[in-house]
DNA sequence: CGTTTGTTTGAAATAACTCAACGGGAGTGG
DNA sequence: CCACTCCCGTTGAGTTATTTCAAACAAACG
C-alpha cells in the first residue's frame, strides 16, 4: 500500500496518506514545513488505543523541537496526500546569518505548539464530548483561516471520524452521534470532507458551555 | 487568607499555599526557579471546573516560555508553601555571555515541558482512571527522584485528592476510590502527605495496562 | 477547642463505550 | 461498465466506568 516517497528537488517531498514522515525514536537533522495536506503525531498502545497528540496543518512547521532534540519522540504520519518542504539545520542556520529570522520563527512555532497543548490538556481533562468536538472544530476553523483555507465558512476536513475520535479521546461511534447532533442543531454541515460552519458563535458557545445544566454554578 | 509575599534579597521569594505566582495574562520579565515546594498552572471554567495543566516541582523552572512570550498565559498558584528564586531576563543574559549555559538550560526545560504535555495528552485521552493515576504517581516518583526527594521509595505528596482529580481529569470522589484500590492491592501506602511506593513495577504495569480485559487485542 | 478543609462511603444517575449489524461510496480489477 | 471489496459512516441495544449528590467522619489549623 505504501510506496517510497518521491523526493523532489530542493527538499520538497510528497507523502501519501498513511505514509510516515517520522518513526518512533528516529534521528533527524531536518524538519518539515507543510505546504499542503494534513499530518499528525500520535501514540499507540499495544491493545490498539491511539491518541493523536499534535495536528500539523498547511503552513505549519512539523515538529520544530526535532531541531533541538535531534530525534523524533513519536511517529508522525500523513493524514492526507501531503506536500512538505524539508529544512535542514544548516539550511536554517545559513538563513539565520542573513536575517536571524529562521530561528525566531522556529521558536515561535515551538511556543505555539506548547500553548496548543495547554488547550488540549484542558479540553481532554474537563470538557464533555460535545464541548471537545466543538472546540476542535473551532480550532481548525481558526488555524485554517490564517492560511486562507476557509472560504465562506467552509473548509476541507479530511479527518475520518476515527481520526476525530483519537484527537478528542472518544470512541468513533460517539463522535458520530455528536456530529449528528451538531447537524441537527444546524451548527454545521458535513458532507464527505467538506465542512460548513453554519453558526460559528453557536459552535464557540457550545465549545465551552455544555447544553446541560452544568453552567448553573 | 493571602498576605503579601515576602521578597527576600537576591531575587528569592516565599509564597504560601494558594498564593499566586502569576495571574492570567500578566506581563512578566522574569521566571522562577523553584527551590522548595510545589506549584501548578491551571485553567478554570465559570462553572467551577478546573484543570491543572502543568506541575512545577523543586528544581524546575516555572514557566520558561515567559521569557520568550513576555506574558503568562495562565495563572500559576502555589500548592504548598514555596520558595523560589526569580530570574530576570537580563540576569540570565549576563550569565549567558559568560557560559552560554543559562539559555540552554531554559530551552531544555522548555522541551521537557513540551514532552511532558505530550504524555499528559495521551493519558487524559486514552487511559482509564486507574491507569491515569498510576501514571501520575510514577511520573512524580521519577521527577522527584532526580532531585533526591525520594527516600526509600517514599516521597512527600502534598496534593489533595481534589488536586489529583484536577490533574488526571476525574472527580475527587473517584480519585479516592482508585486510591483505596491501589492501597488494597498493596501497591502504595498513603498516610497524610506521605506516599510510599510498595511496588513500583506493579504500579508501572498498571499505568499502561488496565486490570480489565482491554489487553486482549 | 471550635472551624474549616480534606477524606471516606453509599446509592442513584448518566455520559460514553462496546458490540454488532447494515448501508453507502469510492476505488479497483475484471 | 459491472462486480467486488474495503473503508467509512450510521444506527440500535445493552453495558460499564465515572459522576453526582449527600452525609459522616477525620484531620489539620489557628
Amino acid at each position: 500500500m505504501i510506496e517510497e516517497a518521491l523526493s523532489t528537488r530542493d527538499g520538497n517531498r510528497v507523502f501519501h496518506r498513511h505514509e510516515h514522515l517520522a518513526r518512533h525514536a528516529q534521528k533527524t537533522d531536518h524538519i518539515f514545513k507543510i505546504e499542503e495536506g494534513w499530518a499528525c503525531q500520535y501514540r499507540l498502545l499495544i491493545d490498539g488505543r491511539r491518541q493523536i497528540i499534535t495536528l500539523f496543518l498547511p503552513g505549519e512547521y512539523c515538529e520544530p523541537q526535532w531541531l533541538f532534540q535531534g530525534t523524533a519522540t513519536l511517529p508522525v504520519v500523513a493524514l492526507t496526500r501531503l506536500r512538505a518542504r524539508s529544512l535542514s539545520l544548516t539550511g536554517i542556520h545559513r538563513r539565520t546569518s542573513q536575517e536571524a529570522d529562521g530561528m525566531t520563527s522556529i521558536l515561535e512555532s515551538l511556543l505555539t505548539v506548547l500553548n496548543r497543548r495547554e488547550q488540549w490538556i484542558f479540553n481532554l481533562g474537563r470538557l464533555s464530548a460535545t464541548e471537545r468536538l466543538c472546540s476542535l472544530l473551532c480550532e481548525l476553523f481558526e488555524r485554517l483561516k490564517r492560511t486562507c483555507h476557509v472560504i465562506e465558512n467552509r473548509y476541507v476536513m479530511p479527518l475520518t471520524q476515527y481520526d476525530l475520535a483519537d484527537i478528542v479521546g472518544l470512541s468513533a461511534v460517539h463522535v458520530n452521534r455528536v456530529l449528528q447532533m451538531l447537524r441537527a442543531e444546524r451548527l454545521i454541515e458535513l458532507h464527505g470532507k467538506r465542512l460548513t460552519v453554519l453558526n460559528i458563535d453557536g459552535l464557540r458557545r457550545l465549545a465551552v458551555m455544555p447544553n446541560s445544566q452544568r453552567a448553573t454554578a
